[in-house]
DNA sequence: TTATATACCTAGATAGACTAGGTATTGCCA
DNA sequence: TGGCAATACCTAGTCTATCTAGGTATATAA
């Protein structure tokens, strides 16, 4: 149903958790669990390659960190990403009307 | 990203239409835009499946009546589509939510 | 020492929606 | 009268987002 390019919702909740600080995959998962209250729990197979993704197409950047002997990597945002969280958000707005318009229809 | 079952926002919208009334396949196409303001034009290889799945499932059932010397079969929802109606409704405004929530989040 | 949590990753399967085709009738317009 | 658009139904095959189920490795708690 016109499932259009811009309106895939892990790639809208990914940027919208790396806008305002850098987090790193794992993190991802939590953030968005506690952002969410426990509606989403986005599985690894589902992450990583949305990730990457959004890296190879510019929408963000990765540099590694150490932390407690372990190496983490780290997302960062970009210009080009922030404009893209801002279509993504606007269609999903969009999209969420049209829902609720049909689903609070009434006839007459 | 745990888009389960009950999630399927087609068969949400098309039991959404038929409540209240029935309807034919090509005019669910036509009332989905027209209640949603244009935001959705359900394409017909979409619709016609779902239909056929509803109707498999139980949810709604089919009869044939003469209009223009045309054929129509006309889509009724049967009572556990209504229950089905309501769970997926349900469902829905959880995910959506869910999704206003990560996206409003203010860190802090 | 063994299990759990943390932290990363990928190949292949699943399934919802689309593409692109098909059939047939009615109504309009040139 | 001829032809095209709109109406009305349907399906096989494709695409792709997400999940399943696996892999590797380190730290920590039982």
């Amino acid at each position: 149903m016109e499932r259009k390019k811009n309106l895939e919702h892990t790639t809208l909740l990914v940027l919208s958790l790396l806008k305002g600080q850098d987090l790193y995959g794992y993190q991802m998962i939590t953030e968005l669990e506690r952002r969410s209250n426990s509606t989403f729990h986005m599985k690894e197979g589902t992450l990583y390659p949305v990730l990457k993704k959004l890296e190879n197409g510019g929408y963000v950047t990765s540099y590694e960190a150490e932390a407690n002997g372990r190496t983490r990597k780290y997302y960062r945002i970009t210009k080009s990403g922030l404009k893209q969280l801002a279509e993504e958000k606007e269609s999903w707005e969009v999209y969420a009307d049209g829902v609720n318009s049909v689903l609070s229809f009434m006839p007459g």
